[in-house]
DNA sequence: GCCGTTTTCGGCCCGACTGTTTTCAGTCG
């Protein structure tokens, strides 16, 4: 069987939406095109595999016509309805829907008045003064086209979770200084924690409603957004009218676009609610509300003129008939469903996290003591923290021979003695190398308590030779979990091309656990990997990945990532207490 | 194109902002 790529497949369901788009079909037929792409994008599982068992076909917004799409493209590797699509339009016009401000119908009009093709021949079209002359164009909106060009060719595109983060708490705290306002607090994407952030939400509650009344301290809501636009890290003002504003703001980090959303006491839940998505989420939700004859929007939940919620996200979920939904969850990945029936999973917290699996120091790459961590530990409020360093083959990062391991796992064991309120599990991030086979003898690796197995070279190999490594890494007796099971970098590597349904079955068999790496630019496992493994009944185990006492404060990044696999405190090892977790890794080992 | 304890046909989520308009279309989220 071919193997295919559920992304590429995506892309080719995004495609041809958009060519649809640019042509005028009907938008009904666009959007279920549009959620056939989200929902294969989002498989974790080979679209070829889940066709042949059947399962694609009981997937919802899966229908007859995309089923014998998939088919084809899995028999001949190219769908006809796709080429024909792209036949109609020159490719090249897809460039210019990525403009921020250029739409469907913009394209169009482009290329049949001016026969503009992509965005050098719309370059050159702005510079002779032409656009401006089309129907429905203006100077306006040639000048944001010119100033959308630039947006794209300087963006860096969508942001790690952490530059993300840092880019609200910028903002919350240039707005915190306007007083009036209860509430200032981020939504969309980031709420969810979603890997990679397109721009950051901030929603702020309350404000004047009325100017007179709003005088003698001057806070309208209008006036916050005239405060938004004006803060000293703002770029360029993309929009602002009287309760949003939008703006590219300048970070220590990449460029951003944060929208600044002002609303009502009243209406705060119903917002929070609508503008942290995820869009097929929402979209649900205001399907329910339709077929019980109410309306969602941002504002509330309506009944004719009645309100009947509006304050408070969980009142909007308990009119709908629905437990309360977690941000984290809210991806339409089946969690309606769960919440109709009260059996949503009750997800991981930081507060149940013991411990810290996966730390380096100054005898590898770190850059702290084994001391320095294990102190930057217990101020965390761990049990334990595991003393991984590289071992000797990671040349790079000043992997430890079998004779420096040796004497640390010693060291670590004097420090026991002498620590009060941790314990430092001594451990080793063992690489996995070519042929599977690890860095260590085995008589070495019985004398740590845990063992991080990863694969640090040849990520580019071939599918069964990444994957044979993986498998076999899993059936030494002494390997606990695989450290960053993919080894993608996000934005810099892509993961390796992982047999992951085969990894998470030998798991399984084999008593390993898949360590969640909390590193923002790993996040790997990534969430519906996290929620493949759960459902497969195998341990995650969270490690920061650490090379500083700092760095221990990404454990958030990877909990949110395993509870967007709805994985709940028992799916989780460095959950346990000492002593369970002593019994845990016992099992597996002879 | 998908979907159905109201339907196998006739629906399909909702509003803000902008710019080009004389009342609205396009874009975005």
């Amino acid at each position: 069987m071919r193997v295919m790529s559920n992304a590429a497949l995506s892309a080719i369901f995004e495609r041809m939406a958009d060519v649809m788009e640019i042509l005028g079909e009907d938008r009904f037929r666009i959007n279920s095109y549009r959620k056939v792409a989200r929902v294969i994008g989002e498989m974790p599982t080979d679209v070829g595999v889940l066709l042949e068992s059947g399962q694609l076909a009981d997937t919802p917004g899966i229908g007859k016509s995309t089923l014998a799409k998939v088919e084809e493209f899995v028999r001949t590797g190219t769908i006809t309805a796709h080429q024909e699509l792209l036949a109609r339009i020159p490719p090249s016009l897809l460039e210019l829907l990525r403009i921020p401000g250029v739409g469907p119908k913009s394209v169009k009009t482009l290329y049949l008045d001016l026969r503009i093709r992509g965005i050098p021949e719309l370059k050159q079209a702005l510079d002779d003064s032409l656009v401006q002359t089309l129907p429905g164009f203006g100077e306006k909106k040639a000048a944001a086209i010119r100033r959308g060009i630039e947006f794209l060719e300087k963006a860096s595109g969508r942001i790690r979770l952490d530059q993300a983060f840092a880019a609200a708490q910028l903002v919350i705290d240039y707005l915190r200084q306007l007083a009036g306002f209860e509430r200032i607090q981020p939504a969309g994407s980031l709420r969810r924690c979603v890997e990679t952030i397109g721009d950051v939400d901030i929603l702020v509650c309350g404000g004047k409603a009325t100017p007179p009344d709003a005088a003698a301290d001057g806070q309208t809501p209008e006036q916050m957004i005239e405060f938004f636009t004006q803060a000293p890290f703002v770029e360029r003002v993309l929009g602002a009218g009287g309760t949003k504003g939008s703006a590219i703001i300048r970070t220590q980090g990449p460029v951003v676009q944060v929208d600044v959303r002002v609303v009502p006491p009243e209406s705060f839940g119903a917002a929070l609610q609508y503008f942290s998505g995820s869009k097929a989420h929402n979209v649900r939700l205001r399907e329910i509300a339709v077929k019980a004859g109410l309306k969602l929007n941002e504002y509330g939940l309506f009944e004719g003129q009645a309100m009947l919620a509006g304050a408070a996200e969980e009142e909007i979920y308990a009119k709908l008939g629905l437990d309360f939904i977690d941000p984290l969850l809210r991806e339409d990945r089946g969690e309606i469903e769960e919440a109709r029936k009260h059996t949503l999973p009750r997800l991981v917290r930081l507060a149940d996290i013991r411990g810290d699996f996966h730390a380096h120091t100054t005898a590898t790459d770190g850059s702290a003591t084994i001391e320095e961590m294990a102190q930057a530990a217990r101020e965390r409020g761990y049990d334990y923290l595991g003393i991984t360093d590289h071992s000797q083959s990671t040349v790079i990062a000043n992997g430890q021979s079998p004779q420096r391991l040796a004497r640390q796992i010693e060291q670590i064991h004097r420090i026991n003695g002498r620590l009060k309120g941790i314990t430092l599990l001594a451990g080793a991030e063992v690489d996995i190398l070519a042929d599977g086979t690890l860095d260590f003898e085995d008589e070495l690796l019985a004398d740590l308590d845990i063992v991080v197995a990863s694969v640090h070279s040849a990520l580019g190999a071939p599918r069964e030779r990444v994957t044979m490594r993986t498998l076999k890494a899993m059936d030494n007796p002494y390997v606990t979990c695989i450290g960053h099971p993919t080894g993608r970098v996000i934005g810099h590597r892509d993961a390796m091309d992982l047999d992951l349904p085969a990894v998470i079955e030998h798991a399984a068999r084999t008593g390993t656990a898949l360590e969640v790496n909390a590193d923002p630019s790993r996040l790997d496992l990534k969430d519906v990997h996290c929620k493949m493994a759960v459902e497969a009944g195998v341990k995650l185990a969270l490690g920061t990945d650490a090379h500083g006492t700092g760095s221990l404060a990404l454990m958030p990044f990877g909990v949110a990532t395993a509870a967007r696999g709805w994985a709940t405190k028992g799916d989780v090892l460095n959950t346990l207490p000492l002593p369970r977790l002593r019994s845990w890794l016992k099992t597996k080992r002879p």
